[in-house]
DNA sequence: TATAAATGAAACCTTTTGGTTTCATAATGG
DNA sequence: CCATTATGAAACCAAAAGGTTTCATTTATA
């Protein structure tokens, strides 16, 4: 299985789930509370975020506790960001350009 | 389908092809060229970016020229960047907590 | 200690993905 | 005008993804 945060962040569930962690660690019954599908489910999700590194599962007792880990998603940003460069220049060829029209 | 940027960028090979086009539009099949597999599969990658808004084709005699459009990439990074001053805080606590240690 | 709670994991199912081959169609270049 | 080039699109396929139900195991707690 390719186990890539590109490929983590990319379903929408894993998406919520990261954001309900955020803040505040969440055992894996209150986490998949919060939707509508199967806990099964929601723990295959909680499962990948983790072997990806985005997560992070500490036991407490018989419950074990989800942290997000997010500094992973510097990868993310980091290749998002490779282009700005380009993307911004491109904004700006426009900006010029539309100025020089009105400027006529 | 789901038509979304975070899906569109989660398979590796359409990574590979926004990073082809980014600087310099490319016809499809001097695109497919830089791949192992087919015209046909490349076509559809291109299909799924030009349906989320991340690249244009343009027309040009018997010729379809991909442009980049990355400015889609900014839900990434907005998304992305909600949480670094969270995850930041943690680094910034781990730190003082080493630096603590340390003056021991 | 017996029951309930929290989780792990297997078996199974359907849909989506990513790929293929094949054929049709539209411009181009001799 | 005809062969070639560039592309669109259909039919099909295997594997992966996302989900379900069911059952086992471990830990708390009345």
């Amino acid at each position: 299985m390719r186990r890539d945060v590109f490929q983590a962040i990319a379903d929408p569930t894993r998406r919520e789930i990261i954001n309900l962690i955020a803040y505040k660690a969440l055992n894996i019954n209150s986490v998949s509370d919060h939707f509508e599908v199967s806990r099964a489910a929601i723990y295959k999700h909680i499962k990948i975020l983790t072997e990806c590194g985005l997560l992070e599962v500490k036991q407490k007792g018989r419950e074990r506790y989800c942290e997000a880990r997010l500094e992973k998603l510097d990868e993310v940003t980091t290749w998002v960001e490779q282009y700005r460069k380009t993307w911004n220049d491109r904004l700006d060829n426009l900006e010029e350009y539309l100025n020089n029209l009105q400027n006529k």
